[in-house]
Formats: C-alpha cells, structure tokens, sequence
DNA sequence: GCCGAGTTGTCAACTATTGACAAATATAGA
DNA sequence: TCTATATTTGTCAATAGTTGACAACTCGGC
C-alpha cells in the first residue's frame, strides 16, 4: 500500500505533540487503528481527510493531494506500463474537464 | 465507471465479426457478462486481458494501457486535484523506477 | 519491574462483488 | 408481421473482502 499520506500525518502528528491516543477517538477509531493508517496498513476514507486536516492544522489540499496520489500509485505500482496509462489518463481527464466548462 | 477499455475491446470484437456469445465462454463467462463489461457496467479482471488481446488479435499493450487508465480515472474522477495528484503520482512512479535499478 | 506509547494479531459482523440465470428488448430477414 | 438471433436488463444467492474492536505484545524510559 502506497504511503505518503500516512508518513506526513505522523510527522505532522509528532509537530504538534500529540499521541495517537489523543487523535485516534477524534477520528472516531481506537489507537491502534489509527497507527496502522500511518504505516499504511490500513486505508483511510476519504472523508477522515478534512477532519484530519483539522486536527492536524494542515492543509487540506495538501492532504487529499497525497491521499489521491497513493490511491493512483496503488493501481499502477508494479506495472510496467505504468507512465503510459498516466498519459492516457491525463488527457480523458482533461477532456473531460473542457467538456464540462 | 471509466470504459476506454470496454469500447476498445467492443470495437476490436465488431472488426473481427465475433459475437459476445462466441467471445464469452473462452474467458468463461456468459454473454450478459461480457455484454456489461464492453458497456463499463461490471470491472474486468487484469488477468483476462491477456486472454482478451489473443482472442481479439490486439496488443497486449495497448489493452492493458487502457485497462489502467480506466482504473486511474476512477480514483480522480470528481477530483478538483486531480492534475497535482497525478504529478505527485508519477513523480512517486519514477523515483521508485530509478531506485529498482 | 512498571508504565506509557505504539504495534501486532485475530476475529466476528458487516459490505461488496461475483457469477449465474431468467426475462426483456432490440435487430434483421422471410 | 412472425421468427430467430443478438444483446441488454434485472435479480439474487454465494462468496470474498473489509471493517471495527479487542487482547496481547514490544519497546523505551524511569
């Protein structure tokens, strides 16, 4: 499981001095839970982020931007073709996005 | 649900004069199944790519790059960060590359 | 040895996914 | 129009996967 959300939450955590004891019932889960979100062994919901986020005093683009590159990097991680379907990728979002405005 | 692959793979089964009920059962499924896949409306295995490819006589690149733009798509889909996720992605992509090696 | 912080392992309850089928809806030719 | 064939839609039980919760463990420092 890919984890730069989970090392960035614990080094912002460990900025502001507080236990896993002391966030884990904030988010609505028991400590250990919440320690196996940072080493990654679990997922986090997407809408834990802004809570999160809160807690944490960080910025919640920051966050989701981390959180949405793990979730990508998990699909295409041992893929050799990975680059090339980020590409295809990119441009259907892209696409998508003119076609909206 | 993203369906590059789906169209792909309908297109490709068109040109070669197949219909669902020959394909189906040499991935072994049955027609309706292959039906919803071609249409978006149920995920394809990685492994029946491959499968797929020999059958329809299409690179196996060129399906798999589409499977996994499809699958990335899904995880930034209504994502208002969606380009700076992917740009955190695939820098996360290539730093591991450099480092297998 | 004890205590506080974090980690590991397990498991039942819950949720989601799958494959399979029947039935409905095109589509096209006689 | 009737019929045959192709595809699509809807449903559902079985299975697989995920979740939350807890006990037990490790690792420091005191």
């Amino acid at each position: 499981m890919a984890n730069q959300f989970g090392v960035r939450i614990r080094q912002l955590r460990e900025q502001q001095n507080l236990l896993l004891r002391q966030v884990a019932p904030l988010l609505k889960m028991d400590t250990p839970m919440l320690s196996k979100i940072e080493r990654g062994e679990r997922p986090v919901k997407r809408e834990q982020i802004p809570v999160l986020s809160e807690i944490l005093k960080a910025d919640k683009n920051e966050l989701l931007t981390l959180w949405l590159a793990d979730q990508i990097y998990d699909v295409v991680k041992d893929e050799k073709l990975a680059n090339e379907a980020m590409q295809v990728a990119e441009k259907t979002i892209n696409l998508k996005k003119r076609n909206k405005k």
